[in-house]
DNA sequence: CATGAATGAGTTTTCATTCAT
DNA sequence: AATGAATGAAAACTCATTCAT
């Protein structure tokens, strides 16, 4: 039994990327925790504090997923592809996360102050696709813009797959994703 | 004056991009539609019937800008570039309308027989990527899959220009991202 | 019937005496006033806005009793009398009011942005001192401490009748605290 | 460190006058006496029962402060001086205590069973203008009417004194305030 | 003895929806 | 048709009290 912080995280977390942050009840996660409504102020300040909270985890875990990936090589090619695979294997490790993550940057449900000063998986995009223009195999695009253009293919890819209305195999959407985004910035 | 129905849906629908559905309360909703918070159930049946409504409205317009587009030529290629270059000006000319019909796709706050009869703006992608695919122009890829991508890099260009992240002029990211969506799909 | 604002003024003003305020549930006020919970909030920002408000309603009304019987007379020690016996009549004609203004003396459960912009019944009080120590008639004493010892004295007075604790008429502990009053501060 | 359970009464008496006692939350007790929430059970039935003790423990400290001023003379007017005096000093001296007793006078949270079996400073007072009364020295009043006003006076003046509302100072504030309590009493 | 996490019944507050005017 | 006061069900949040450690 992990403790009940944690428990109240990873329930919040799924109810959350469920049904979205504004419709899940404080007492739909005391339920799923396992435990009284009352409990989740003991730990947190208010639902949005545990909404902050668990985005803090989830930017956490995928930011520290991409990084990993991002250290095993040195050319800016061979680690673009690493850390694009990376988000494929993240999405399919925690899918919850991974979504949570994503679904902050479209609606504002977060504090702004939260992103300020968290390490966002973005960052590492950005500073392989930085070396990578700089070192000339990639072509001279505006590193965020490429980040941008990556995170979204791949979230539109992983959430067409999850809801199974492409008949390509996982692996293959995945590939095809590595592929096509390798084809955006690399001028070979 | 419009009529007060177009009145309240186009405020809902500021309201709803800003916020969110579920945040947004009937009260905001009237008054800033400037009428009766009652008034929203003589024309709905209840708010989630109003943001039904107005998926239904603001897919139609997305659906139909981007047909136009698509209507213009007759090369694979060409319709492609003019169909992401729509999703551009589409953006710029009802902010409101394309976020709303993108939020719809993350979160799933909306009916889900919504979708089912209602002129997507995806099935315009895909025709045009499947005519590409047929004619050999491109590479053998699952229309959908292309559709995410391409949706999935424009909305995060969109996102982040709107959020002043990125330095570079809207008509150049918008350049860039069409060169990069061919770069994706094109053979030559 | 009134309005349901006063309504909820009258039940909770009595709520509010009877139990103090922060024992006084919103449940019961709405109970006490026939109305539903929420109709509390539609008229008042939340309890502590109640109650500030019904600060205002009774300093107001009790300020009112007292500028009335100052203005019957014009000599010091005939308008102090006068003011004396307002107390008692006040206290007599509208107890919660009485009570509710002398219970915020005491704690300080109310916002004091409230006293800052009321005219207090004590202003009255103040008024009628200084004028009597101008005029040689009275001891030359702080005005504001002479109010505060008749107020003191009224309050007591009329809590012990009030609480049967004592055997004299209302009328007897009336007059014998006026002249109590005036051999605190009258020099003949 | 005197023991916990006299840590508890002094935070708890402290919060008490401070916010009143139900807005006074047993964890700040607990807090404020550097223990932990549950000790207050080890040593109180609940909150009200601690309430009621620190009462108890209150109202005994100023009766003997009274009872020892009225034992250092046998003249009624010195005595009745002396007692009013014994009030400024206690007051001065242990502020939490006085707020505390004459709190309880206004708002009714204290359990009435109390006040029926402990010595309350109040019986000093009756006992002392009985005497007066009885030897003719003082108008034929009321003792508890008497009482009443006499403490109704020093409460007023202690709170305004406090709140810095009178230019005077303590001492002037006191003496006048022995003098008046002497002019409502004494035939002289 | 002492702790403080856990509880659950209670509180305040919100809001979609209805309906008399 | 239009209004907005009124509702009540359900939301967020609080806190005295208990109890395993």
């Amino acid at each position: 039994m992990a403790n009940k912080r944690d428990d109240i995280c990873e329930a919040a977390l799924h109810l959350f990327v469920e049904k979205g942050i504004a419709s899940t009840t404080t007492r739909e996660i005391a339920a799923s925790a396992s435990t009284a409504e009352g409990n989740i102020y003991r730990y947190f300040r208010g639902k949005d504090h545990l909404a902050d909270q668990i985005f803090e985890i989830c930017a956490g875990r995928f930011h520290r997923a991409l990084q990993e990936a991002a250290g095993l090589s040195s050319d800016p090619s061979a680690r673009f592809s690493a850390i694009v695979s990376a988000v494929f294997e993240f999405a399919e490790a925690e899918p919850d996360s991974f979504r949570f993550v994503l679904m902050a940057h479209n609606t504002c449900e977060l504090n702004p102050t939260v992103s300020a000063e968290t390490a966002l998986p973005r960052d590492v995009f950005i500073d392989v696709v930085k070396a990578g223009v700089a070192s000339g195999q990639f072509y001279p695009l505006d590193p965020l813009l490429v980040t941008g253009w990556v995170v979204g293919m791949a979230q539109k890819a992983i959430l067409f797959m999850s809801a199974g209305r492409i008949e390509a195999t996982g692996a293959q959407v995945k590939a095809d994703t590595i592929d096509g985004a390798l084809r955006l910035v690399s001028r070979t």
